[in-house]
RNA sequence: GCCCGCUUAGCUCAGCGGUAGAGCGCCUGCCUUACAAGCAGGAUGUCGUCGGUUCGAAUCCGGCAGCGGGCACCA
């Protein structure tokens, strides 16, 4: 980038492919662990293969490496290690989609076969969202990427699987699970949601086994019938206390049922006479296990009923339904039907009804591990960013379930159990003796131990559990499996692990943070990450949730492709301003335009002619040539933008620190746009440009001017850059003139030049500001041409700020075309009365334009009266204030103090539109 | 049912005890040799509602309403 060649806006396709690369080439983020410096570590959310990136990740991806690359110039040891999940159950469904359109299944396939095409898929997919996270610019190291099915992770799950096993926390047992049947596989508790559904309740008549009448029930679901094993009602219930312990006769099936009292059953509900049905429903083998009832499962694993459900068996589910309800009727027990409208499971993948199934799972035993995870909270550790959500995550500790892992699916980690299935005639039963081991060979010689011995006529046979592990147990021990456990000697989880912080969405916590907790306090015993910082969603212009299922998601890439990826950035980090809140993106899908990512884009073309300017003024020189200002040398503007820039520096890094990357964001903005640009460079402009045969002073002046300029940009380039880090490396090398070698990236952030804080000179500079607004509304006003000259006259009788205004004269001349500029006290100015002029007061300022035949006299007038009535209307509020005598006794003696001034003030204000206005006729 | 968050300018959101801000949009005037993706100026709000605490509340507390979310769930 040299100062000929540089277009009047910034491209940001061609800059950010090539520092990408160079970073890359160069290793620029790959850490060692032998290197100095306190160790930060961030293992990234691992995304899912099934596809491509959606504005979610783009949003993580921006906060993730705004904090890893403001840590990093903070000289911290940084590892980002990156990877992706390999997402068994969603991976599964669309594979199995396609092979349903290609006319065939997994099953034809075989076992093998599929797994081989899960893996092209994986490539595929993998690569895509690779390239993705390449693109957001994510400095992380690639060298140490990681896949939750890859070696390392897999022999991770395989150790602590049989670990957990070994400590008695995973079990082996037949419980009702949530069944789904569209994957066909077991799903956790986590991967149910409750949808309202209009239903219907209908109610029906059991006849007394006696002959002496019914009972009625009502139910939601009929089909289930055909599994009641009992009707339960209140044991407080005085309407059936005496039926308690007699049976009735199951319509339809003529089994014999009794009737049991139990509390679960609310006697205010409906007849208070409950239908049981163990093996379909929760609560009903919850009164089952109480009351010793026998559990008949009546469906299939597909959905359809099955043989126990007699003449209704091979019917699907919902045609079950109709098909018993029929029967019902026909046969006399139907009493009415009522529409209803309640709550049903739906499997969150197979967007089908779960089905409550009795089945024989793995378990992990949760309570022992949550239990840990609660007491290290009590030291707030993990400690939530927001707070709040440290609530979210211990309420979901506290009463947690077991946690169903095992899934009836072939894409995942193989559980690492072996069958003994020469025990039980060659075939997997329910009571089949197993091993759990490390790898066959191991799973052998354990069952040879115990099956092999001279008793066993037959020889040993093993068969591995065909089903695989819940996706979460891997991504459970992605802190520390990716950093090289089970291998505890491994540098890098010597190193960085614990890591310092993870950075998530809030809808991942019970999924993934409590379950990365859990895990890691079981395995190292210590929580995996200092920090979670939690962050919202992403929503679409409707404030709906962004996903890939709404297909509301935005390509992340098309928003790149048009505005540039710092662009990008810059705006999602922007707009989370730190409270955890969801983001809005606005977006127009017709021409796929963001307001809130082009406003960034602009900041960034700002940013580039800023840094433009600063080239075609530097005089070939670089800022290391040119060296630091003389403090001596500075002038008014040079001392306060160097007040700003040590502020802006300390309170920047504060905010990245502390997880404030909106603030730091939106403070680095302003410094740069609304002072920097707007006012610094405007008011260096007459400095650095001297003239022809400029003397001695005005070339050391311009000299000052350029040290200082250079010095507030590549300060400002620094604390942008993890925000902005394509574009603040280009215009540093552009003001540099580094090699591509050396990069932004790696330097160190600029120390802070306490010196430099002037709270006093801040405060007289906006002053100054205040006064060159003024005098420019005045010329607005009054209807001047921009380049046409006019004389200022400014009336104060502070000498403070009367000594500011002539030493800004020639700034306040360059910024409003003054003719010329007078600054008088107000004894000199009542010489000066009379004269026809535009007023305008700012503090304790009269700034004056003697426009004699200029003036518009209206416009004159009404700016008077506009700013009377300001003062009035402050006056009024003012005065009510102090006449309060419990302010002037109770608030704080500044605050008073404050207030007595701003009243004196604005008195004198309407005091001189009054005089003005008066003087006008 | 329990828990959490939100309600501020037309839109998207900051502010979280001293009397209201930004970006976008809007109006007026400008191609002023860094930038029209720009510059200068301007307009716009009983800060959801009722009450309380306080000298003082957008800001703290409570009630209510609306919106959003999480957890649990009675057939």
């Amino acid at each position: 980038m040299t100062e000929a060649s540089l277009p009047k806006t910034y491209d940001p396709a061609g800059t950010e492919s090539r520092w990408q690369q160079a970073w890359e080439q160069a290793g620029a983020f790959h850490p060692d662990p032998n290197a100095p410096g306190e160790p930060f570590a961030v293992v990234i959310p691992p995304p899912n293969v099934t596809g491509s990136l959606h504005m979610g990740h783009a949003f993580n991806t921006a906060l993730i490496d705004t904090i890893v690359r403001f840590q990093r110039l903070q000289g911290k040891n940084v590892l980002c290690l990156p990877g992706t999940d390999h997402a068994s159950i969603a991976v599964q469904t669309i594979l199995e989609k396609q092979l349903k359109a290609e006319g065939t299944s997994k099953e034809t396939l075989g076992r093998e076969a599929f797994l081989e095409r899960a893996w092209a898929w994986k490539a595929e997919s993998g690569g895509t969202i690779v390239g993705q996270l390449r693109r957001l610019g994510y400095s992380v190291d690639w060298r140490r990427e990681r896949f939750t099915l890859d070696a390392g992770c897999s022999e991770a799950v395989i150790e602590a699987f049989v670990r957990l096993h070994e400590q008695g926390l995973i079990y082996r047992g037949e419980y009702l699970v949530n069944w789904c049947p569209a994957s066909g596989s077991a799903v956790s508790d986590l991967e149910v949601e409750m949808k309202e559904v209009d239903g219907h309740l209908w109610h029906f008549r059991y006849p007394l086994s006696s002959g002496a009448g019914f009972l009625e029930v009502a139910t939601t679901r009929p089909e289930t019938l055909l599994g009641d094993t009992a009707v339960a009602v209140n044991p407080k219930d005085p309407r059936y206390a005496d039926l308690v312990g007699q049976s009735l006769t199951l319509p339809l099936v003529g089994r014999e049922i009794p009737i049991v009292a139990d509390d679960h059953v609310d006697a205010e509900f409906g007849t208070g006479c409950v239908k049981v049905t163990p093996a379909h429903d929760p609560n009903d083998f919850a009164i089952g296990q109480r009351h010793d009832l026998p559990l008949i499962t009546v469906m299939a694993k597909d959905g359809t009923m099955n043989a126990a459900a007699g003449r209704f068996a091979g019917l699907d589910r919902f045609e079950a339904r109709k098909a018993v309800v029929a029967a019902m009727e026909a046969e006399g027990f139907l009493v009415k039907v009522e529409p209803y409208r309640h709550s049903v499971p739906f499997s969150d993948r197979g967007k089908v009804p779960v089905e409550p199934l009795l089945s024989t799972q793995w378990f992990v035993r949760t309570e022992p591990l949550a239990a840990r995870c609660r007491e290290a909270l009590e030291q707030a550790d993990p400690r939530f960013v927001p707070e709040r959500w440290s609530k979210v995550y211990r309420d979901w500790l506290t009463g947690i379930r077991d946690w169903c892992i095992s899934r009836q699916l072939w894409w995942g980690h193989r559980i690492p159990a072996w069958f003994v299935v020469s025990e039980t005639g060659g075939t997997i039963t329910d009571s089949t003796p197993y091993v759990v081991a490390r790898s066959e060979a191991e799973a052998r010689e354990k069952a040879e131990a115990q099956f092999g011995g001279g008793t066993h006529a037959h020889p040993v046979v093993l068969e591995q559990d065909p089903d695989a592990l819940d996706t979460w147990f891997s991504s459970g021990l992605w802190p520390f499996s990716t950093l090289g456990w089970p291998n505890t000697d491994a540098a890098d989880l010597a190193r960085w692990y614990p890591t310092s912080v993870l950075v998530t969405g809030f809808d991942i916590i019970f999924f993934w943070v409590a379950r990365m907790t859990m895990m890691a306090g079981a395995f190292t015993g210590q929580m995996p990450f200092r920090d979670v910082y939690i962050h919202g969603l992403v929503r679409d212009e409707n404030n709906r949730k962004m996903s890939k299922s709404a297909g509301n998601g935005i390509d992340p890439l098309l928003l790149i492709d048009r505005y540039g990826t710092d662009a990008l950035r810059f705006a999602l980090v922007r707009e989370v301003a730190g409270a955890g809140q969801d983001i809005r993106l606005d977006y127009d899908r017709k021409s796929d335009t963001s307001a809130t990512v082009e406003a960034s884009r602009n900041f960034a073309n700002k940013l580039w002619n800023a840094t433009r300017f600063a080239l075609m003024n530097l005089g070939g020189e670089t800022p290391a040539s040119l060296g630091e200002p003389d403090p001596a040398a500075l002038q008014l503007a040079d001392r306060w933008i160097l007040s700003r820039l040590a502020r802006v520096n300390r309170d920047s890094a504060e905010r990245y620190g502390s997880y404030g990357l909106g603030e730091a964001a939106k403070g680095l903005y302003e410094f740069a746009w609304n002072e920097v640009c707007d006012w610094y460079l405007e008011l260096i402009k007459r400095r650095l440009n001297p003239g022809e045969s400029p003397s001695a002073a005005a070339l050391a002046d311009q000299r000052t001017a350029r040290q200082v300029l250079a010095k507030v940009l590549m300060q400002l380039l620094v604390l942008l850059h993890p925000l902005m880090p394509h574009l603040s490396e280009e215009l540093w090398h552009g003001l540099t003139g580094e090699p591509e070698a050396t990069f932004l990236a790696l330097q160190s952030w600029p120390a802070l030049d306490e010196a430099a804080l002037n709270d006093q000179l801040e405060a007289s500079f906006a002053e100054l500001i205040e006064a060159i607004r003024v005098v420019r509304n005045l010329r607005a006003v009054a209807g001047l041409k921009p380049a046409q000259p006019a004389p200022v006259h400014f009336v104060t009788g502070r000498t403070d700020l009367a000594a500011l205004l002539r030493e800004a004269t020639p700034d306040i001349t360059a910024l409003t075309r003054a003719e010329s500029v007078a600054v008088l006290n107000p004894a000199a100015a009542e010489a000066s009365r009379g004269q026809r002029a535009l007023a305008g007061v700012c503090g304790e300022l009269q700034v004056l334009l003697p426009l004699e035949g200029l003036v518009d006299l209206a416009a004159l007038r009404s700016r008077l009266e506009k700013d009377l009535a300001k003062a009035t209307k402050e006056i009024t509020g003012l005065t009510g204030r102090l006449a309060n005598p419990n302010f002037a006794g109770k608030a704080p003696p500044e605050v008073v103090a404050e207030c007595r001034a701003n009243l004196a003030e604005a008195e004198a204000q309407a005091e001189l539109a009054r005089t003005r206005l008066v003087e006008l006729g």
